[in-house]
DNA sequence: AATGCTCGCAACCGCTGCTAA
DNA sequence: TTTAGCAGCGGTTGCGAGCAT
């Protein structure tokens, strides 16, 4: 069966894959001994780290994904040569990598718009993510849990007091929710004032969004990031067969903190990718760049989005090794 | 300056639905 | 049809930073 797969894949009717073939490499899939049914297992838990991500980690990963794409959480690690559980690979770029993120605090709109979203949805953080391109879920999360939550409760208990205080003010539970001891506010006050007919003026972006669970559904011609790479030319069960060739090219991304040049890079890919002279323009941008136009290692028919990694390995002497598990 | 407390956020854990074998 | 892994989701925790004493 391997066999017929990659005769398949050298016959170029495989996948749609358009390149030619000279070599394929096939990642082995360590079989899984002693089980029947069933897939392997996610990964090794003896030797998985945990824990804060290091710089080295972030920069792996994220150089990988620019590379590759993300189809696979379960054989990145691998891959990448990380020593995570893939889940917690996945986890770090969604929430913390990604670099469409909106960092930041949250405006007073966005939370009015979480705590309108929240009325209808209840904790389904991933749908409300959903409306808050560059927001994730476990962010939203965050905010819930530890602003909006607390402010929510404190209005409600204030406007509790204000509705019985023309009634009783002796009553032993209602003096909780006014020095704020009580925990029993009802949330149907809460409903009230903000129905949903009185979310109108707010307007939800119809941008899609990119939280976890809806990448797959990443349209790969609106960015690179995530798109299935090319040089993978298939994938035969846990398999990946890849095109060798491009392994010569391979470098790794240097992990940039700074947002606006993920911004610059976003822009640079999405609207100079067949534009040279745009895309050189771009390199006037970081001041004192030592790259030349005519650099080799800027690949001008990807727009340019690699020629930053080209200025940051010259600038800081990075080190890129290749990643270990790519035999 | 040292200590203790609170808060916010990143990351982990466990569960669920789906799906591959 | 059954079994078990995968991806995703939501709840929870642990740790570091900032603040108060």
């Amino acid at each position: 069966m391997e066999h017929d797969f990659l005769q398949r894949v050298r016959e170029k009717d495989c996948l749609g894959s358009v390149q030619i073939v000279e070599q394929v490499i096939i990642f082995p899939a360590v079989r899984f001994q002693g089980m029947g049914k069933g897939r392997k297992p996610c990964c090794d838990k003896a030797g998985v780290k945990k824990g804060p991500w290091s710089e080295a980690e972030d920069i792996k990963l994220i150089s990988f994904i620019q590379k590759h794409g993300h189809s696979n959480w379960r054989a990145l690690p691998r891959l990448a040569g990380l020593a995570r559980c893939g889940k917690s690979c996945r986890l770090r770029w969604v929430n913390y990598l990604r670099p469409d993120l909106k960092r930041g605090n949250f405006t007073p709109q966005e939370e009015e718009t979480i705590i309108k979203l929240h009325e209808t949805l209840g904790n389904k953080w991933s749908k409300i993510a959903s409306h808050f391109p560059g927001r994730t879920d476990n962010e939203i999360k965050n905010v819930w849990n530890t602003h909006l939550k607390k402010r929510l409760k404190a209005k409600e208990c204030s406007n509790n007091s204000l509705m019985s205080s023309d009634i009783s003010t002796k009553d032993s539970s209602l003096n909780e929710a006014l020095d704020g001891t009580g925990t029993d506010c009802s949330q149907q006050v809460i409903m009230h004032q903000t129905s949903p007919s009185s979310s109108s003026s707010i307007s939800y972006s119809s941008q899609a969004s990119f939280s976890d669970h809806q990448m797959s559904d990443y349209n790969p011609e609106l960015d690179h990031v995530g798109a299935p790479d090319p040089n993978i030319v298939g994938c035969h069960g846990d398999e990946m067969v890849v095109d060798s060739n491009f392994l010569d090219e391979l470098i790794e991304i240097p992990f940039e903190p700074n947002l606006d040049l993920w911004d610059l890079l976003d822009g640079d890919s999405k609207s100079n990718r067949a534009d040279p002279e745009a895309q050189s323009s771009k390199l006037d941008q970081i001041p004192n760049c030592p790259v030349s136009e005519s650099d080799s290692r800027i690949n001008k028919e990807d727009g340019g989005s690699w020629w930053w990694l080209v200025y940051l390995e010259n600038e800081l002497g990075l080190d890129h090794d290749q990643p270990k598990s790519w035999n």
